[in-house]
DNA sequence: ATAAACGCCTGGCGGC
DNA sequence: TGCCGCCAGGCGTTTA
């Protein structure tokens, strides 16, 4: 599942290709992946061009000479870049065709994924950019900020870790990843954390996040690479998809057990509840 | 107010 | 080999 390191990957794989071309025709084959206005969508990107491409938690963000394009990836979405003759692939749902001769492809087989159209002055006030957290780098992510947030909460870290209003671009891998690096188990209650711990927390995000970016993310079964990226944090990995593997840190093997209704792989010996 | 449960989707996989 | 049912899970919506 793309996550804000493979969302990041993608955006600089993708600002090589696409910026500067002119949006020539959209052709959208599964209309429900459009979350705005329909008939305004196709219309509106008519004759732009991508002059950048920024990110924000796990949305691209394709901004145009006036407005915006956004997409979320969710599960399995991907972008080709193929000359407008070639077929139609199995599970592309949308391709934006340039005035040069080629064309984006997305592509996603659950159909999960999803993708607006905004004008410059709702972009961040309307949904859905207007209800995430912090970015994982923005300096105003402080400890203080983020205790008094979670503190009162009888949630469990994971949860927390997972909910984009709080911290936005976390996903299921990463969860596991920083509730391994913190050695706290993804089901203690953040009720009973302290500042000092979400000082790491913070730390271990940001260390995490910033390792799989340099690495270019992770190619896991749901997330394969497309324009010629292939990731390598999945080498990386320490719990996450790792059950019955031996710990890192204490050679016990990993678990797998369910936290917050998802899929939760840690090491019980060196991740504490309290 | 908060949190759990559901629905959206399809392919891969285990079991028989 | 082939079929069936379960599982994956981000996130908006619904329910408890």
């Amino acid at each position: 599942m793309p996550e804000l390191p493979e969302v990041e990957t993608v955006k600089r794989s993708l600002k090589k290709r696409v910026l500067n071309r002119k949006i020539a025709s959209v052709e959208i084959f599964y209309p429900n992946l459009v979350k705005s206005d329909l008939p305004l969508f196709s219309e509106k990107l008519k004759d732009q061009t991508i002059k950048d491409i920024k990110r924000r938690g796990k949305f691209l963000i394709f901004c145009l000479n006036d407005g915006y394009l956004l997409s979320h990836l969710r599960m399995e979405g991907k972008y080709f870049m193929l000359p407008q003759a070639e077929a139609k692939m199995k599970h592309e749902h949308l391709r934006l065709n340039f005035s040069d001769g080629m064309s984006l492809r997305y592509h996603d087989v659950r159909k999960f994924g999803t993708m607006h159209y905004k004008e410059q002055h709702e972009l961040f006030t309307s949904e859905p950019l207007n209800k995430l957290g912090f970015e994982y780098d923005d300096p105003a992510l402080t400890p203080q900020r983020i205790y008094d947030k979670i503190k009162p909460s009888q949630r469990s870290l994971k949860s927390v870790l997972l909910d984009q209003t709080i911290i936005t671009g976390i996903g299921n891998i990463y969860a596991d990843e920083i509730c391994f690096c913190l050695k706290k188990h993804p089901a203690y209650k953040v009720s009973k954390i302290t500042k000092k711990t979400v000082e790491k927390m913070l730390s271990c995000m940001q260390a995490t996040l910033n390792k799989a970016i340099t690495l270019g993310g992770s190619s896991v079964r749901t997330y394969k690479d497309t324009l010629g990226f292939h990731g390598r944090f999945q080498n990386e990995l320490n719990v996450h998809l790792q059950a019955g593997k031996p710990c890192p840190l204490c050679q016990s093997p990993i678990e797998k057990i369910t936290v917050s209704n998802r899929g939760t792989y840690l090491c019980r010996h060196c991740q504490k509840k309290r």
